[in-house]
DNA sequence: CTTGTCTATGCAACAAGTTGCATAGAAAGA
DNA sequence: TCTTTCTATGCAACTTGTTGCATAGACAAG
């Protein structure tokens, strides 16, 4: 399972309680690896229980206490040996391109609608991530130092993501002047 | 679940048994549905007693006997109405933009050689979508018939695969010059 | 004053996906 | 000849991931 490595980084970013993981997994990492608050919490204690993370419990007024979770060394070398070890390219699991290649069999013109709403969802997804971008990345660029080694990094996956953003975009329009001339020639 | 919806999607373009599925998982539907043959069969089983595929016994010579599934009218109405759905656009699960993030806590340069396997493997991916179209997409455009439709839409998501591939071998070339660049600065 | 949202954590049940193993004959290669 | 690969199907056990629900105080909107 990857779902831990996830969390390694993220805690290693910046520590944080599971709700806040939660809250992560929605937004920045979340764009490349998703979780809900169950699994987070699940796999958290089970960290914990291995030694990977360590809780300290900070009591809050008016509301509930929270469990802000940090790496020790063990967890660090938890996630090095995952660094270290060969994976997959990753798997794809793509609804959409089942749904085009199944609508032959239906209207094809009846997607439309559905890839146009995916069209908004990934423009949006673009918009967000380029003010990101625009945000945290621009300025004059400061030597080298071990935190700009982690910026760089969160850069260029950031720029994997708009990269990602803008093909799926391009190919969103292909399919939709696709179904447009599908129905035309009808 | 849509693994069941790409297992309709298959069999109306062809009917074949649950061993044809699997392989054909493992190649062009593959590419943006993954499945192992322990799981085609079993949703197969449960297909089959919803009525949305039947059976037909295929005796062989030499090799165990085949079952070859095709889609009766109820699985075609069990897809009509899944096409008909909305679905939330896809959840990436992206190991490597994991990795990276995480190498900022270990050493950037130890991954320039996983990022080089993954660089090859989606090169050879490439190669081979790029052969596929010129075999099965090039040529004179016929009048559009039913079948053409189908063609048509096969093509435009493997022109999805095409763009997908070459945008993420562009990243990898700024995650490769990313890496490089931060071992030099080191 | 009631409804809804936010913070914060968690259990239980279920669905989906993975891994390991088993069978078994045919054909091809070492 | 022996091993491997291919065709063809399947069970059992396990790991992951999802959905529904529960608690509970604070705060904001209607």
């Amino acid at each position: 399972m990857a779902l831990e490595h996830a969390i390694l980084v993220s805690l290693l970013e910046k520590p944080g309680s599971g709700y806040e993981l939660a809250r992560r997994f929605e937004r920045s990492i979340g764009y490349f690896w998703t979780a809900t608050h169950q699994q987070i919490y699940r796999v958290l204690k089970r960290m914990e229980g291995d030694g990977w993370v360590t809780v300290r419990e900070i009591p809050q007024q008016g509301r509930p206490d929270k469990k802000e979770y940090s790496v020790p060394a063990l967890g660090q070398a938890a996630l090095s040996r995952w660094l270290h070890e060969p994976i997959e390219p990753e798997s794809v699991r793509h609804d959409l391109a089942v749904k085009i290649r199944g609508a032959a069999f239906d209207d094809p013109a009846a997607l439309i609608r559905e890839v146009e709403r995916h069209h908004q969802v990934h423009t949006d997804r673009l918009a967000h991530y380029l003010v990101g971008e625009r945000r945290d990345f621009t300025g004059p660029e400061a030597p080298v130092t071990p935190d700009d080694v982690g910026r760089e990094l969160q850069h260029v996956v950031l720029r994997g993501g708009i990269a990602y953003e803008r093909m799926t975009l391009a190919w969103l329009d292909d399919v939709l002047a696709t179904l447009h001339r599908l129905r035309a020639e009808r």
